[in-house]
DNA sequence: CCTACCGATCGGTAGG
DNA sequence: CCTACCGATCGGTAGG
């Protein structure tokens, strides 16, 4: 058990940072002090394997979504929901890498169960900017469009982050929070010209 | 020269939807319809292949940044590298995937040129950013994050953009642009207690 | 968990 | 541009 772990934290690192298909067994096996083929008493196949780091990510994500507070206005929520997503981010960046770049090499029913997961967690950040709407907090706007807006700006963090760089994870998720809200708030078209003021 | 680009756009499409490693050069012989070992008298190998299409993806992206004219103001250039990269990825969207995803299997050598090319772009960004700053047209904060956070939203458009769906370049341009600008007009952190008003 | 092995497939080349 | 081939390596299994 401890060994399994062992292997996926491994295969996450090399699958992050080499990608699923240039990794071979062969090279987790030494990575992990076993021959090839012994690999294969503690798990069942590459691909289950990629499924099981993948699927761990979601779990991580999802949860820090479901920890955040019901009943937050709006607004807090969502500065809990960026902070909950950059956390998991910095904090598992290889998993989050394979979770983000690898994702696309299971096969259609693992992709399926995967997107399901997905969806559900992007539901957290639709539904709360759709409530700040629907509560005058933002503008009139397509909520769907804004959480889209929100998640690239956020999803992105994993390909430039460096764990040991300068910026902790406390001032990025204020920043970036107060980058998005900042757009939420204020994101409306340019000032329109009157009706019939012109061509 | 026709076989070559036709080599080209296809090997974009197979690197962009299966990804390099797991597109074999007979993949892509077939699809152009040729034997495996003809596709060498066209190309000098895989890698080579790849580095060409990433390089063409930079070539996309910088020339619509040098196309912004150097004499607008910081909004306005800054609404047009948005509208210019928005519209690289949805023009040629499987070029910009293999950018995206595929460029990290370059050679080191490769990886530098790229990187290169991809520092100067975000240059673009920055230092609009940075004027804008500095004409008090954006309160006080710092440009490299922020001209990251523009960039991650913008980069990951081309993870979710269906060229066929409901959302023209134009919409999400604009629409994007509002959000971005929204956001650098208006990001300071939460409304500071006044001086010495407690602890 | 290892040794030894399987068939399949890989990128690339020689020779025409 | 094709045929035929190269050595290397792949994921996975049998048998212990």
């Amino acid at each position: 058990m401890s060994r399994r772990n062992e292997i996926l934290d491994r295969a996450g690192e090399l699958f992050s940072t080499r990608g699923f298909h240039a990794t071979s067994m062969r090279d987790l096996a030494e990575a992990v002090g076993l021959q090839g083929g012994s690999l294969y008493a503690h798990i069942a196949s590459k691909e289950d394997l990629l499924f099981e780091i993948v699927n761990k990510a979601a779990d991580a994500f999802l949860r820090q979504a479901e920890l955040v507070p019901r009943d937050l206005e709006p607004e807090a929520r969502l500065r809990a929901l960026v902070r909950g997503h950059l956390e998991v981010i910095v904090r598992e960046l290889p998993r989050a890498k394979v979770f983000f770049d690898e994702w696309r090499f299971l096969s259609q029913d693992y992709q399926r169960r995967i997107k399901e997961r997905r969806d559900a967690y992007e539901a957290y950040f639709r539904e709360t900017i759709a409530t700040g709407i629907a509560q005058g907090l933002f503008p009139q706007q397509d909520a769907r469009l804004a959480s889209l807006f929100v998640l690239s700006a956020l999803n992105w963090v994993y390909q430039w982050y460096h764990p040991d760089g300068p910026l902790g994870l406390e001032a990025l998720s204020e920043q970036y929070a107060n980058l998005i809200l900042a757009a939420l708030r204020n994101a409306r078209p340019e000032p329109i010209a009157a009706p019939g003021s012109g061509s």
